[in-house]
DNA sequence: TTTAAGATTGAATGCGCTTTCAAAACATAC
DNA sequence: GTATGTTTTGAAAGCGCATTCAATCTTAAA
């Protein structure tokens, strides 16, 4: 006959170290639970004396309250789903810096999950976030489309960056990927080129789009005609920009720069014109779209447009919690700003050719 | 006079979905609730029939277990905390993807932390996961010292990479940096180098003390006498490279070679050389250590150890899981492999020296 | 057929905390 | 002094699930 033993085995060693509870510390205070709880959560006034009584027994028994407990009675867990496209990019890394350290002085923790730029994982993962309760949502460049992410605002504060949309419970913080592309493509038009290939994105995503919308008006404005042979489409990967340029000069195509939609595509370009011999800035300038922290050590340092992921990151974090505590998130990121660096010069007259 | 009111509000709209319970399975099916926990569970053996409904019921009603109350309940949360240095690195984002695409599975999720090199901030990280009642803990790359490490592992699984210790409740997952730092100087030494300067990593960290134990080694093996000059502290950052190598040509130091121990002060250290005026691999070769993602499309690729980053999280992973489930983890992680990209080459006969 | 195991199943308990409800304590007005 | 309005406080009821314990149903041995 099993002897009789509560639910809980006893924690894996250390039989000293029992966890304390709520209850504990209630009795050591010489109060109720609930006031313990009413002052450890300030929900309701209580008398100084007793107020201290808690607070003193609270330290000295190390108390620290069951998250799931707290979770389980009142409804909220402290914690954020964070769903970003690639968890292993250079560029969400700095995101999430960014939440988690504005998550953390409020308490929350966040939980993390990649979609791979999956639309159907994508919704696995808002399932999978829902279902461990999180207090509130927060969706890097989602691809799902809109009428989905506000259907899931209407149970669940919902942050986005990206986008640009509205709704109860919503909130989107998006970047001017169309000013970025613009002066991105103004400043190699400044220098003197007109023949600027452009290396795009999805055009699914909407920033990729921009970026692209950007670059046609600044031609545009300068009088220089849009060539689509010019450009290619890739997919945010270093390969599409490496397969891009071998394209661009496999078919011949005349160009003195290349504009990259983003800088990891930038990198492939690099490593195709450095195969075909031709060198950066010399032959071909270059400038690419996010300033990621490698970029800056690239050879030679990568002209971009700096996109502020850490922000993006903070900003989305604070604007959850605001959604949260009820009141309207009002952040706005930060103007796209151009960073000439030493992949982008004046361009000398002959254009770009492979060199065997 | 307040209207009474149930302890959960509404969800915030859609008042339709309500959440379905167990109970509510339970009732459905015509069992109870226990039953529906066993089948759900598997934790006891259940009548074909019942076994059936349940699973139809839990079907149709689209039921989605509570993991706060299988928490509270069975004491487990189904969630693994994880702490890394820095979650913005590259070699940390793709062991973060191996540890999430292993968890996932088991219906396990990651709850990511980074303590930022910190040993204080990495002792917090460790609290607010315990607090949070993870069922086990991975340290990628710790600094605490080995007894906090064992001694938290008494109460909790856990997992460390970068370390060899043995402890009940701890499995340590460990790198060969020894060999790995060895193979790479013998190829540079192969190639006919001889004045390799070796720009090292903070000797804290025993898997930084281990590549530059394997270079030593790798040279005496040659012959070649260990110059002491040519050894440069780093921090494994970009910076700490560039750094180095500009401190290394301000004193006039010679060599023909240089092996970087990470990816990371390679790119800093290409920077200095090109910014002195000085090619890869034609002037200096490179090579690096971790083969990060971005290596392969630097300019030109560089040589690197490949670590393998995504394999260690899946093991991280595995392993926890292992010590869950009270089995003792035998993962081993890959051997170092040398990956002989274009950073290096065959010296000319002159040394290294700054062009203005 | 009777009986002792053994296999299924349900009722009840509790995980640790929040919240409601009502009682107790205090303050103010008549 | 009593009556009435305010706070402060405690008892008790869950939150949704796992688990124990005892009850019920099978099955196999006697």
């Amino acid at each position: 006959m099993k002897k009789p033993k509560p639910n809980h085995p006893e924690p894996l060693a250390d039989p000293e170290r029992v966890t304390v509870t709520l209850e504990m510390v209630a009795r050591r205070a010489g109060v109720s639970p609930s006031t313990v709880s009413r002052i450890l959560n300030g929900t309701a006034v209580v008398s100084e004396a007793k107020s201290a009584a808690v607070l003193e027994a609270t330290k000295t028994l190390g108390f620290v309250p069951n998250p799931l407990a707290r979770g389980l009675a009142g409804g909220k867990t402290f914690s954020i789903g964070v769903v970003t496209q690639a968890i292993d990019s250079p560029f969400y890394g700095a995101a999430l810096r960014g939440i988690e350290d504005a998550l953390d002085p409020a308490g929350y923790s966040p939980m993390f999950m990649s979609a791979h730029w999956d639309p159907d994982a994508e919704a696995r993962c808002l399932g999978v976030l829902r279902s461990r309760r999180v207090d509130g949502i927060v969706v890097l460049l989602p691809r799902l489309s809109d009428s989905v992410l506000q259907e899931c605002a209407k149970t669940l504060p919902v942050v986005v960056s990206g986008r640009s949309l509205q709704a109860p419970g919503l909130f989107a913080l998006n970047f001017d990927n169309y000013t970025g592309g613009f002066i991105a493509t103004r400043h190699l038009l400044d220098l003197g080129h007109t023949r600027i290939a452009f290396i795009a994105g999805d055009q699914e995503h909407p920033d990729a789009a921009e970026r692209m919308r950007g670059y046609r008006s600044a031609l545009e404005l300068a009088g220089v005609p849009f060539d689509p042979a010019l450009v290619v489409p890739g997919r945010y990967y270093e390969i599409s920009g490496q397969q891009a340029v071998d394209r661009l000069l496999d078919e011949g195509r005349e160009f003195t720069a290349i504009f990259a939609a983003n800088d990891q595509m930038a990198a492939g370009a690099a490593l195709s014109l450095f195969r075909h011999g031709l060198q950066v800035p010399d032959d071909v300038s270059l400038v690419g779209f996010d300033d990621l922290p490698t970029s800056m050590y690239a050879t030679p340092p990568l002209s971009t447009i700096q996109q502020p992921a850490y922000e993006l990151g903070r900003m989305a974090a604070a604007s959850i919690l605001q959604l949260i505590a009820g009141i309207a998130p009002d952040a706005v990121l930060p103007a796209p700003k151009l960073l000439i660096r030493e992949s982008s010069k004046t361009p000398r007259h002959q254009t770009a050719q492979a060199q065997p």
